[in-house]
DNA sequence: CTGAAAATGTAGCAATCGCTACAAACCTTG
DNA sequence: CAAGGTTTGTAGCGATTGCTACATTTTCAG
């Protein structure tokens, strides 16, 4: 291992938090090192470059996430497939997952723009997304693991729909499709 | 009329052109003024500043998008909702659209950051889309609007999940959605 | 304790950023 | 033609970018 893993890991939380804060793209090495309590010379150090900590940086965001969707939600099963895009919504949609999804679409961007390792970190984040969906759906389910499918992709055209102000379309669109409470 | 609105109008599809293909928010003064044939200098001139000609920049590309969208897809009627979610999909997941797909995940991406002018350009975008597909539901459509609003969703979750490598969990969820022809 | 390796600070480089000062060219109106 | 506003070129400013050269300190194995 070159350059002492340890010092990486102790500087991405600080790194992260920083991210989350003020975004991916404007991420600058000295803001960044501030953040992190050291210099960008130490940064250069420690990743080598800048695309090398922005991968790290992205793989150590995709553990956050996963762990941030976990400690949200309960372990009560939803009863029917309304109830678990009502509360997927719900907890997503929550405050303090705010600074997440503005930075998940950065990320979508990136990884439509071929930047690299973006695709791969928003790939790793849906798929775990995904498998957690699995998990949340009622036991009664039919098709469990299509269904979630087709949850993920009801729920995430859900938040960016969401986030460009047309929330109110979205709930119509919901009850019209059957996937909210009437 | 400060600074003839003529000359920002020849310019704004020269400014577009560049921003489809290299990004929104890297773009920067010079390299714009080069692909529009111009300098920094009489872009300034122009727009007052940066953040009017991005002002100016978002709306002129709404018009282009729409005028994509009315442009690519027929006239003809689909028969059923599958079969709209099927068209839109494939025209909007078309080569031809592969810079606005990139550009708008940038907007989204600006618009859940705060960046001044990304949102109301996103709702715009959003809000022309939505009257469109309203256009394409079929006649037999027992709600048409509400209707709309679904599929929008949908196809809005199924085209991030596309970008971001996960069409094969599109194809899956749709099928159990009863939204892909079986 | 010693010597090598790892870690860090200081300074700076060339490039780029948005933007401006100044002056020259240009075009319109009288 | 003259005057005055519109448009443009040239040059540059101060700040920031990712990164490096060089020297120094700290750490740890023998």
């Amino acid at each position: 291992m070159s350059k002492s893993k340890l010092s990486r890991e102790k500087l991405l939380p600080l790194l992260a938090a920083h991210v989350l804060e003020h975004g991916l793209g404007g991420a600058s090495l000295r803001p960044l090192a501030k953040a992190a309590g050291t210099s960008d010379r130490m940064l250069i150090y420690h990743f080598g470059n800048k695309q090398a900590l922005i991968a790290d940086l992205l793989d150590h965001l995709a553990g956050l996430y996963s762990a941030a969707l976990d400690a949200g939600m309960g372990t009560a099963r939803s009863r029917n497939r309304q109830e678990v895009v009502a509360r997927v919504l719900a907890q997503v949609g929550d405050r303090a997952m705010a600074p997440f999804m503005a930075l998940w679409w950065e990320i979508v961007a990136g990884a439509a723009r071929g930047v690299p390792g973006y695709r791969e970190a928003a790939e790793a984040m849906m798929a775990r997304l995904l498998v957690w969906l699995e998990g949340q759906m009622p036991e009664s389910d039919p098709d469990p693991a299509g269904g979630a499918r087709y949850l993920l992709t009801v729920i995430e055209g859900s938040l960016m729909l969401g986030t460009v102000g047309h929330s109110r379309t979205v709930r119509e669109g919901l009850l019209a499709g059957g996937l909210a409470g009437d």
